[in-house]
DNA sequence: ACCCAGGCAGCTT
DNA sequence: AAGCTGCATGGG
């Protein structure tokens, strides 16, 4: 049980999208509170935030207060204005419509074992089970954190050593499907050390990616969500099913164009920062453009 | 009943 | 090197 402290604060962050930065299927573990509020968990700590006007209201129940708010603003990637890094991507049509429907959508600065987690058990997986999925995780093994102000509870992601020591018939009871005995694995691996994920950020994007590719359950789908939500590698283009199909249709005027050729396409016509407007098509595909 | 979901690994051609 | 298949589970 830990002991933590509620701290407040205010982040000024002008045109910050939190609904489409936490809801766009990059994280899973916010829940959405109503009127511009979300709860969730970071860095082991509880987070509520609260978007009023140009400022983000910050609320946390800490285990170990810091002196500083970097852990949270990196996380939540105040500092970085997307229409700069977007700027390096040709302005079509479609570019133009995704970037001004989800305009102010931030690719989140994410803890790299909590996001390699969640993407080993995302394989073949829609948004909402996925979820689904990390919250039975958390709960079953991971760490308690009380709230002061309600006494509701949240939960740390579990660690890879917590995961690496459990049955793969206990993982199976959050539901993850065949995906507990990938995610054992490369949790043992890491605990080990004879896998450093943090070192990843060490190296660039091809060294980088190749090793994330050893992993067990990780291909390049998920090497690439990786390296894009947890090291801001910007040339990650994460190929999934929503994006081949909307590439084809936007791009290639429907044609099955295959994988390997789109992955081609996508680095050299968009550049880059590729994997930042990956993520507008992505939103939009799945969110924006079903509610319209 | 059927097809699909932020895929990957292993096997077959 | 490419193409096919099984994997476990729930939603539409």
């Amino acid at each position: 049980m830990c002991r933590c402290t509620i701290k407040s604060t205010r982040f000024f962050a002008p045109g910050y999208n939190l609904e489409a930065t936490l809801d766009s299927g990059q994280a899973f573990r916010w829940i959405h509170c109503g009127n511009d509020t979300w709860e969730g968990v970071v860095h082991k700590s509880w987070v509520k935030l609260c978007q009023q006007g140009t400022d983000l209201i910050v609320e946390t129940c800490q285990n170990e207060p810091s002196k500083n708010w970097y852990w949270l603003k990196d996380y939540l990637q105040i500092e970085t204005q997307p229409d700069e890094l977007l700027r390096t991507c040709p302005q079509d049509e479609y570019v133009r419509r995704t970037v001004q429907s989800c305009k102010g959508l931030r690719i989140l600065r994410q803890e790299p074992w909590e996001c390699l987690a969640s993407f080993i058990l995302s394989s073949c997986k829609q948004v909402t089970q996925i979820k689904q999925v990390i919250s039975n995780i958390c709960s079953r093994f991971g760490n308690i954190i009380t709230i002061p102000e309600d006494n509701r509870i949240a939960y740390t992601f579990p660690e890879p050593e917590v995961i690496a020591s459990t049955k793969i018939s206990d993982l199976e009871k959050c539901k993850t499907g065949f995906r507990a005995t990938y995610l054992k694995n490369a949790a043992e691996l890491i605990a080990s050390k004879k896998f450093d994920l943090n070192n990843l950020k060490n190296m660039d994007y091809p060294a980088a990616r190749a090793r994330l590719l050893t992993l067990p359950g990780v291909g390049p789908k998920i090497a690439d969500c990786v390296l894009l939500f947890a090291f801001g590698f910007f040339e990650a283009f994460p190929m999934d099913v929503w994006i081949i199909r909307t590439l084809q249709k936007v791009y290639f005027g429907g044609a099955k164009v295959k994988r390997k050729d789109l992955e081609q396409f996508v680095h050299s016509y968009f550049g880059k920062n590729c994997g930042y407007i990956q993520q507008y098509f992505y939103h939009y595909a799945r969110v924006v453009s079903k509610t319209a």
